[in-house]
DNA sequence: GGGTTGCCCGTTTTT
DNA sequence: CGGGCAACCC
């Protein structure tokens, strides 16, 4: 593709770069990043200064200059959308060779090493990478088996601070007085302990030991260390802010041979400390690395002076920052609009009145797909499903429910990680009675006692518990198939594979006798994992991916308005962006409040800095002055972070009377102090009439890959009645649905 | 061992 | 309000 690689003498063109074909459209500031390639180097980056592009560019610039093969370059992300772009872009850029190039989240990484390095790090190499789910029953059964009462002390609290212990590094032996915790009495270490010891009893690890552990590995066996260092010349790291210390370890020590590490990251965005992130991490570089070149990327090419000025004016508000001045590229002084807000008597009205904008600005040329919704919590993305699927617009709702999560995606995963590896208790425990065969609590203790004294897994002790006649025939039917399907796994594609496992077992039977409504969805959710399966070479590759994949890597497909979190939307950028629910106690959180107070508050300002930096040329912030939560009609003021944006960059677009002043620039009637707040009857003081825009989906022809034609007869929250011309009626989702 | 009932709690954000 | 789950019954 580009001959630049060929160059064999590397001085021909490092002596020249801004022959770099790749180095004309970056401006000075981006072009010192991109160059600046020996020791230490932090870039801050604030929103849409272009630091996908400088990452990208350094590492072709890396390779072009002969200073490193692809595979000396270490580029770490933290999500997996995040390292496909820079995979894609760079691919772009140089071809095949950024294959190569080894880039992937810290998580990837982390099984790669584990992989490689197995049995030094107390691992056998197929070990199984646990969810969340997988996490929380273990620790439920360690509480249990102790005698916690896990009503007083849930295991996903101690869950999450076990967490916390491995974001920082931790061991279970590392754990000093002032580490503890008070939690459970102080028994939470000992439980982190016998939680480790269950999980390489299971050969398993969580999310937490795909840093700790390599973290451990690198300090006890300083070979495989020095053998990375030596590996990886160049490192670059996305999203330093967010690192925690765990990462932040990981790295000082990968980089201590050659000091050339690049990160680049913007405090301003720091929206993870609830997850381990330290934005110390950022502050501190120059005192871990004092060589350091600090590069300020402050050009941003993304946002209207507008929108920026109204993100900046609400980010000063915050202290400790390291403190940049974003300059819009395009000097059109004043161009565009103000950043609109508009409040509203409930969420449903919310809405209606969003979507209505968005229908607007998508006759004035804005495709969906250039849009996007972008809520505080996951329970917000619920009216605007509602409202989407009245007026029969496409959408595509990142991390409301999630689809690894559910039920018979995670039975289907389990029955494909039991044929992969019979070894893995877990997944077994999952599905040995799904659909049920009669396996109950006292088949599966007969199985733990014979399990324990043979020194093998639940499946493998099979033939040595004592079992009633009954139960050892099933469940020799079962293993029967299991291993017979494992035989298969070399001369069978895991999608053809995975069909005839589930039909076999009886699985796909149980939900098709199962009369609840939901049943059928679950059947069309296992077709699209179908779906999904057929793009793997092995299921060991699917399974992988299964575990590490979150929400916010699905793809959208065709033009589709995306509706998600606050948190998911970094790094993405739109045309126009709706920025719901901005109310006290849902935005700031409540919660962020009460637990982190003023750093809280902090974090959630830089969550609403992220939002409206999404938006290239017009924001729109929304409030409710009520909403439903829990059934119960709760009100609320119009969140403090309206008030903080500055005058001459907003513009209030309330059509109605909310209960304040009639005349007001902007709330001017909003109160912090809780103790100042009216206590209303728990009820919307004003509810308008309801107006269901007629559908425009009823009536319509619509085909399905596999039940055919059909004519949309209704439409409900879950998905949409068609009468299918061969099949009759069938509850689907609109997603399989294609008009015609 | 399987099914039903009734209670409790949740909604912060995710690799 | 609704899902998950423990306790209770067949």
């Amino acid at each position: 593709m580009s001959d630049f690689f060929d160059l064999s003498e590397p001085e021909t063109v490092s002596e020249k770069p801004q022959d770099f074909p790749f180095m004309r459209d970056l401006n000075p500031e981006q072009r010192q990043a991109v160059t600046t390639t020996e020791g230490p180097v932090l870039v801050l980056s604030g929103a849409g200064t272009g630091k996908t592009r400088v990452l990208t560019t350094r590492i072709a610039y890396l390779l072009a200059t002969g200073q490193a093969s692809p595979w000396q370059i270490l580029a770490v992300t933290f999500t997996n959308k995040a390292s496909r772009e820079m995979k894609d872009r760079l691919e772009q850029m140089i071809g095949l060779s950024a294959r190569s190039v080894n880039l992937g989240t810290f998580h990837a990484f982390g099984v790669r090493v584990l992989s490689r390095y197995a049995a030094e790090a107390g691992l056998k190499p197929d070990f199984i990478v646990l969810n969340t789910d997988d996490q929380e029953r273990l620790l439920k059964k360690i509480m249990q088996e102790n005698g916690i009462d896990i009503k007083q002390y849930s295991p996903a609290a101690l869950l999450s601070i076990i967490e916390r212990w491995k974001d920082r590094g931790l061991s279970p032996t590392a754990i000093t007085k002032a580490e503890d915790s008070p939690f459970c009495d102080g028994r939470a270490k000992g439980f982190y302990q016998l939680y480790q010891d269950r999980l390489r009893t299971l050969n398993a690890v969580d999310f937490g030991d795909l840093l700790l552990l390599p973290l451990e590995l690198f300090r006890t066996h300083p070979n495989v260390l020095s053998a990375y260092q030596n590996k990886f010349r160049y490192i670059l790291v996305d999203e330093y802010q967010d690192t925690n210390v765990a990462q932040y370890l990981l790295l000082r020590l990968l980089a201590h041979k050659s000091q050339n590490i690049c990160c680049v990251g913007d405090d301003d965005q720091s929206i993870y400390s609830w997850r381990g992130a330290e934005v110390e991490n950022i502050l501190k570089f120059q005192e871990v690395y004092p060589a350091a070149t600090i590069i300020r990327l402050e050009r941003n090419y993304r946002s209207t002076d507008h929108i920026l000025g109204a993100a900046s004016g609400l980010i000063s508000n915050n202290a400790g920052r390291l403190g940049k001045t974003l300059k819009v590229a395009d000097t059109r002084d004043g161009f565009g609009d103000r950043v609109h807000i508009e409040g509203y008597w409930n969420g449903s009205e919310e809405a209606k009145g969003v979507i209505e904008k968005v229908l607007r600005e998508q006759r004035q040329g804005h495709t969906l797909s250039q849009m996007a919704i972008l809520v505080r919590t996951s329970a917000q993305t619920r009216p605007f499903e509602e409202q989407l699927i009245k007026e029969g617009i496409p959408y595509k709702i990142i991390g409301g429910f999630k689809f690894y999560k559910r039920e018979e995606i995670r039975d289907a995963v389990a029955y494909l990680r039991l044929v992969l590896n019979t070894g893995d208790d877990l997944a077994f425990l999952r599905i040995v009675n799904k659909p049920r065969r009669g396996i109950g609590d006292g088949a599966i203790s007969a199985l733990e006692q014979a399990a324990k004294e043979h020194h093998l897994s639940l499946f493998d002790a099979i033939p040595w518990a004592e079992l009633r006649p009954s139960v050892r025939k099933t469940l020799d039917t079962f293993t029967g198939l299991i291993t017979m399907m494992r035989d298969k796994t070399n001369t069978l594609d895991p999608e053809p594979l995975a069909r005839q496992l589930l039909e076999d077992s009886g699985y796909l039977n149980m939900w098709r006798t199962d009369k609840s409504v939901e049943a059928e969805g679950r059947l069309e959710n296992i077709k699209e994992l179908y779906n999904v399966l057929g793009e793997f070479e092995t299921i060991n590759a699917f399974i992988e991916y299964a575990a590490l994949v979150t929400d916010a890597d699905e793809k959208t497909d065709g033009d589709q308005l995306v509706v998600m979190t606050l948190h998911a939307s970094k790094g993405l950028e739109f045309d126009c962006v709706f920025l719901a629910g901005w109310e006290e106690g849902l935005f700031p959180h409540q919660k962020t409040l009460d637990e982190s107070g003023s750093q809280g508050l902090e974090e959630e300002r830089r969550l609403a800095y992220v939002g409206l930096t999404r938006a290239k040329e017009k924001a729109f912030i929304s409030y409710a002055t009520n909403r439903k939560i829990y059934g119960q009609w709760e009100n609320a003021l119009s969140s403090r972070f309206i008030d903080e944006l500055p005058d001459e960059h907003v513009q209030n677009d309330t059509q109605i009377n909310l209960g304040g002043s009639p005349f007001w620039n902007k709330n001017t009637f909003s109160r912090y102090d809780k103790s100042d707040w009216v206590t209303q009857e728990s009820k919307p003081f004003y509810q308008p009439a309801y107006t269901a825009p007629k559908s425009k989906r009823i009536g319509k022809r619509v085909y399905h890959e596999s039940f055919g034609y059909g004519t949309v007869i209704k439409e409900t929250p879950n998905g949409l009645e068609v009468h299918f011309d061969d099949l009759g009626l069938k509850k689907v989702q609109s997603r399989f649905l294609a008009e015609v």
